[in-house]
DNA sequence: GCAGTTATGTACCATTTGGTTAATTTGTCA
DNA sequence: TGACAAATTAACCAAATGGTACATAACTGC
C-alpha cells in the first residue's frame, strides 16, 4: 500500500561486530520487563523504557516475545516460578502440627515481603481479573503444592486431637495468604493513613508473630486452647 | 508559532440549544471515571473513553479537573468520601465488647464485598505507591474514625477483663482489614487457581464467618477462651 | 567455505492519547 | 438590556507509543 523508500544501504558500513547470545538477551528482557511491569502495571509499562534498560534492543522484545501482552504473559510466569521455587526449601514434616502451621505462616509472610515486585504483579494481574493468569496452566499447577502443603499439616493435627476438624486446607491458606498478602500489598496506603508504626522492624516483627499466632489459635481445638 | 487557520463561522449555525448544569456535569464526570479507572487502573484509563461514556465531552473533563491526574485525585477522594460515609450506620455501642468486635469484622467484610470499585481503587493507588493519596488530608482525615471504632471496643473489652490487653487498635483493625480487603482484591487469582469454592455464596458465607471468629478468638484473653 | 537459518541493529511508521484553541452559548447582575 | 463571567461545543495538535521493514552480521551443518 504505501510506497517504499529505497533502502540505504550506505550507513550499514558503520556497524560494530556482536556475539549472539539468545539466552541471555531473553532472560534479560525478562529481567528487565519484570521490574518495569511490577512498578507501571500493564498499561503503565513502556516498552520503550523496558528496551533502554536492556541490554539489546526494542526489536529484541518483539522478536522473542510478540507484544507486549506476550512479554507481561512470560514474565508473569517466570515470576511465579521463582516465587514458587522459593518456597521449596520449607520442610516441616518433623514438626508437631501446631508448630508446622506456625511456621508455615511465618514462612509466608516473610516470603511475601521479600518478593514485593512478586506481591505487585499479582495485584496488577487481580485488576485485570485474571486475564493473563488464566491462560497460563503452568502457573495454576504451580499452586498445588502449596495447599497440599497445608493439608498435610492440617490432616496430621486433626489425626492427634488438637486441631478442630471443620475446616479445609483451603480455608486456611486462604488466610494465611490474605494476611501475609495485604502486609505487602496495601503497605503504601495503609502506613498513608494510620501511620509507620505497623512498618517498623518492630512492627513487622509483630504482625509476623501476630498473624502466626492468630491463624495457630484459630486452627486449634477448644478444649486444647489453654494447652 | 503556528499558523492559524481562519474562523470558521459558516458551521456554528448548527448547534443545538443547551442548558447549563456545572453540578451535574461535574458530578457524572466523576461517577464514568471512577469505574473506568476502577476497571482499567490509572495509565489504562482512557480519557476519550471516559469522555465517551459521558453525558459531555472530552473537554469538559479539561473544564473541571484540570488533567488527568487531577481527575484521578477526585475520583480517588470521592471515593473515600461515599464508603466512609456507608460506614456511619454502624452501631456498636450496646453490645457487649466480643459481639460489637464480631459484628465490626461482619460488616467491614460485607462493606469491602459491596464496595469492589473501591478496592480496585485502593489496589491502583498501592500500585502507584500511595502517590496520590500522600496529598489528600481530607482522606487521612476519613479514617481516625476506623480507628477510634477499634478502640472504644477494644478499651472497654480489656477493661471488663475478657480482650487481652497486649494489642493496640491499630493492629486490630490491620487484621480485619487484611481478611476483609484480601477477600476483594485477590478474587480473581485465587478462585483462578484454587477454585471457585470459597467464592460461592455458601463460601463467602463461611469466610466471613471465620474471619470474624479468628478476630475475636484472637483478641480474647486465654482464660476466657473456653467461656 | 558456503548456504541457509537465527539473531540483531537502525530507522521508520500509523495510531492512539493526553491536552489545547477558538468560537459560541447560557446565565447573572448592574 | 447589555456587558461580563461561566459553561459548553467542535475541531485540532504534538508527542508518545506499540509495532514493523529492511538490511546485515553471526552461527550451524555440510
Amino acid at each position: 500500500m504505501e510506497a517504499l523508500k529505497p533502502p540505504d544501504t550506505t550507513r550499514a558500513q558503520s556497524r560494530a561486530r556482536w556475539k549472539q547470545d539468545p539466552e541471555g538477551v531473553r532472560s534479560n528482557i525478562l529481567a528487565v520487563a519484570l521490574t518495569e511491569f511490577a512498578e507501571n502495571g500493564l498499561s503503565g509499562a513502556r516498552i520503550d523504557e523496558i528496551a533502554a534498560k536492556t541490554r539489546t534492543s526494542k526489536r529484541m522484545i518483539y522478536y522473542y516475545f510478540g507484544d507486549k501482552d506476550g512479554l507481561y504473559r512470560k514474565v508473569l510466569e517466570e515470576a511465579y516460578r521463582e516465587v514458587r521455587a522459593g518456597e521449596e526449601e520449607l520442610q516441616l514434616d518433623h514438626l508437631e502440627p501446631a508448630e508446622a502451621l506456625r511456621r508455615l505462616a511465618e514462612f509466608t509472610f516473610d516470603h511475601h515481603r521479600r518478593n514485593p515486585n512478586f506481591i505487585r504483579l499479582v495485584m496488577i494481574e487481580n485488576i485485570h481479573h485474571g486475564a493473563y493468569l488464566a491462560h497460563s496452566d503452568l502457573i495454576r499447577q504451580l499452586n498445588e503444592t502449596a495447599i497440599s502443603r497445608v493439608e498435610a499439616i492440617y490432616r496430621k493435627g486433626v489425626t492427634s486431637g488438637i486441631f478442630r476438624d471443620d475446616l479445609t486446607p483451603l480455608a486456611i491458606h486462604w488466610q494465611i495468604s490474605a494476611l501475609s498478602f495485604f502486609n505487602v500489598s496495601n503497605r503504601m496506603t495503609f502506613s498513608l493513613l494510620f501511620g509507620e508504626e505497623l512498618y517498623s522492624e518492630d512492627g513487622q516483627e509483630r504482625l509476623r508473630a501476630q498473624a502466626a499466632e492468630m491463624v495457630v489459635r484459630y486452627v486449634t481445638a477448644l478444649k486444647q486452647a489453654l494447652r
